[in-house]
RNA sequence: GUCCCCAUCGUCUAGAGGCCUAGGACACCGCCCUUUCACGGCGGCAACCGGGGUUCGAAUCCCCGUGGGGACGCCA
C-alpha cells in the first residue's frame, strides 16, 4: 500500500490587484481540504512580476483572507519551515533548477529580442500559421543556444547579453496527467510552446516558480482554477525532467459571468456584480454567508443541505464532489444565503453598525433599545446595513410621509388620529404592545369603524411608512410620548394636505 | 484559428444503466398566515443540447455535430 504523504496545499495569489471572489473560493477549497485532511494550508505570494506588483494588493489579500476567517499555517507574517513565502525572495532555487534543466538538455538560453519575437510572429502569421508559437520548429530559426555556435553562446553570456531560459519541449510526445476533478487529460507536445522559465530580469515565470516552490515546499495537492489546465503539461514536463514527483492536481471549474465569459472585473461591473472580496465586505455581506455561497459554487454535498458553517464544510467537503463545468455567478443566491445567516444570529450580534450609526446622532440612546430595534427588523433584511435604512423612525420622528400613502388617506383620517391620540393619552406611561392594541380597538369601537381602518393611518403617522414590523410592537418600543407626539403632528399635517387637495 | 475542458429547469445542482412520471435550492407566480411588509407554510411554472450507436433497457456508456468556457505573453 502506498504511504500517503502529509497533505500540504497552498493558495498562491499574485499581488497585482484586489483579491478576487474566485480567488477566495480557491483559497477556501484549499483551506477546507487541508483542515479536513489534518494537513497544512500554506500561503505563498507570487510576486515575480515586478511590473504589475502593488504593495497594497498584498495587504488587501491578507486582509481579505483574515476577514473571511481563512487562516494559514505557513506564509507571510507567520513564517514557517520553508520561508520565505515570497517568490521574489527565492531566486536561487529557480536559477538552480533552470540551470540543471539546461545541463540535462531540457532547456536552453534564448537571446531573441522582443522585436525579433514580434517579427517571428508576423512572419508565421503571414505564412498562414494562425497560431504562431516558439516550438521545436520555430526555435531552429531563432537566436538561442541550440542554433548558435557554443563559442557565440559563451561570448553572449559572458558579455551579459539579455537572455531568457526556455523549456525545450519535445517534438512529438503525449503528455498525460490525472486531474482529481477531470480524470485523465492529455496534450500533444507539438501544441506546447517552449515556455520561458527564467525572464531576462532574472525572475522566474509562474511556470518555473510554481513547480520549484511546490516541490520545495512539499505541496501534495495543487488545487487551482481551470485557467491553469492548459499550462499543466509544461509543469508535468518540468517535474519529469527535474526528477520530481508531481503533486496531485485538481483544476476547479471557473466562475462565469451571467453575461458570458470569466467573471472579470469589467465584465462584472457592468452587471453590478462586485468582484473583489473587499467590495463584499464593504457592502455588508457576512463572511460566513459568502464562504457558504462560494463553497457551493462547484461543490455540493450530494444531498439537499445548503447551509454549512466552515466547520461543517471541513467535515463534509470532498474533492470528488466538485463538478467540472463552469458556474454562472448568481448574486440573488448569495443574498439569500446572507439573509439566512442574518436571521440565525442573536440580535445583539447584528447591532454593531446600527449602533455606531445611531450613536452619532443620539449618544443617549441605550444599547438595549438598539438591540430591540434589531430584533424587530432582523427578519426583513438582506444585508446588515439595511438596518440603518429601515430603522430611522425608531430614533427620530418621521421627517416626511410616504406620499402615495398620504394621497390614499380617507378624509376622516385626521379625526380618527385625533381620537386615537385621546385614547392613548389616557393609558399608562409605559406602553406595552398589548396596551397599544387595546388603544387601537377602543378607539375604533368609539369611532364605529373596524380596527383595520385605523391601522393604516396610525402606521403612517407613527412611522411615516406603510410597511414595517408589527405596529403594536413598534409603538411599544417607540414609547407613548413619542407616539402621541407623532400622531398629533400627523393629524395636523394630513388635515392640511386634505384641505389643499 | 489551434489545443484543452465542459454540457440536466432562467441560475446552482441531485442523478454513477432500470429506483426518473427526473429530486432539491435561488428567482418568478399563486394561496395560507399576518389588521401592513417581510419571515414562515402549502402549491405552481420550469430541464436531460441535437444526431447516431451499445444495451432487453440510457439523463447516465461510446462516437459525431452543435453550443459554452479556458489557454495560446520575458502576466499570473
Amino acid at each position: 500500500m502506498e504511504l500517503e504523504k502529509e497533505v500540504r496545499v497552498r493558495f498562491a495569489p499574485s499581488p497585482t490587484g484586489l483579491l478576487h471572489i474566485g480567488g477566495l473560493r480557491t483559497a477556501l477549497y484549499n483551506f477546507v481540504f487541508a483542515r479536513q485532511q489534518k494537513g497544512r494550508f500554506i500561503l505563498r505570494i507570487e510576486d515575480t512580476d515586478r511590473e504589475r506588483y502593488h504593495e497594497e494588493a498584498e495587504k488587501n489579500i491578507l486582509d481579505a483572507l483574515q476577514w473571511a476567517g481563512l487562516g494559514y499555517d505557513e506564509g507571510p507574517l507567520v513564517g514557517g519551515p520553508h520561508a520565505p513565502y515570497y517568490q521574489s525572495q527565492r531566486g536561487d532555487s529557480y536559477r538552480d533548477a533552470a540551470e540543471r534543466l539546461i545541463q540535462d538538455g531540457h532547456a536552453y538560453y534564448a537571446f531573441d529580442t522582443h522585436d525579433e519575437l514580434e517579427q517571428m510572429r508576423t512572419r508565421l502569421l503571414k505564412a498562414g500559421n494562425p497560431s504562431p508559437r516558439y516550438d521545436a520548429i520555430t526555435r531552429m530559426s531563432m537566436r538561442n543556444s541550440i542554433t548558435l555556435p557554443s563559442q557565440e553562446v559563451d561570448r553572449l553570456l559572458a558579455e551579459g547579453a539579455p537572455h531568457v531560459i526556455r523549456l525545450k519541449v519535445p517534438r512529438r510526445e503525449t503528455v498525460r496527467f490525472q486531474d482529481l476533478i477531470r480524470g485523465w487529460v492529455s496534450f500533444e507536445s507539438q501544441g506546447i510552446d517552449d515556455q520561458v522559465l527564467l525572464k531576462s530580469d532574472g525572475m522566474p515565470t509562474y511556470h518555473l516558480a510554481n513547480v520549484v516552490d511546490d516541490y520545495d515546499m512539499g505541496i501534495s495537492h495543487v488545487i487551482r482554477g481551470e485557467e491553469w489546465l492548459s499550462s499543466t503539461p509544461k509543469h508535468i514536463l518540468m517535474y519529469e525532467y527535474l526528477g520530481w514527483t508531481a503533486p496531485k492536481l485538481a483544476h476547479l471549474p471557473l466562475i462565469l459571468s451571467p453575461a458570458g465569459g470569466k467573471l472579470s472585473k469589467r465584465n462584472a461591473d457592468e452587471l453590478g456584480i462586485p468582484v473583489s472580496v473587499e467590495q463584499y465586505r464593504d457592502a455588508g455581506y457576512e463572511p460566513e454567508a459568502l464562504l457558504n455561497f462560494l463553497a457551493l459554487l462547484g461543490w455540493n454535498p450530494g444531498d439537499d443541505r445548503e447551509i454549512f458553517s466552515l466547520d461543517e464544510l471541513v467535515e463534509t467537503f470532498s474533492l470528488e464532489r466538485i463538478g467540472s463545468s463552469g458556474i454562472q455567478f448568481n448574486l440573488d443566491k448569495l443574498r439569500w444565503f446572507n439573509q439566512q445567516y442574518l436571521r440565525s444570529k442573536p440580535p445583539k450580534d447584528l447591532a454593531g453598525p446600527l449602533l455606531k450609526h445611531v450613536m452619532d446622532q443620539h449618544p443617549d440612546v441605550p444599547e438595549s433599545y438598539v438591540v430591540s430595534v434589531v430584533s424587530l427588523l432582523q427578519d426583513r433584511i438582506t444585508l446588515r446595513d439595511d438596518l440603518i435604512n429601515l430603522s430611522a423612525y425608531f430614533f427620530d420622528d418621521p421627517a416626511q410621509y410616504d406620499t402615495d400613502a398620504v394621497a390614499r388617506l380617507k378624509p376622516e383620517a385626521p379625526d380618527h388620529l385625533t381620537a386615537l391620540a385621546h385614547t392613548l393619552e389616557r393609558t399608562a406611561e409605559v406602553l406595552s404592545a398589548a396596551d397599544a392594541e387595546s388603544v387601537m380597538h377602543e378607539t375604533a369601537e368609539g369611532l364605529g369603524v373596524k380596527p383595520g381602518a385605523l391601522m393604516f393611518p396610525a402606521r403612517l403617522a407613527v412611522t411615516g411608512m406603510t410597511v414595517g414590523p408589527a405596529l403594536f410592537d413598534s409603538m411599544a418600543l417607540i414609547g407613548r410620548a413619542a407616539c402621541l407626539r407623532r400622531i398629533r403632528r400627523a393629524a395636523a399635517r394630513f388635515q392640511e394636505y386634505i384641505h389643499a387637495n
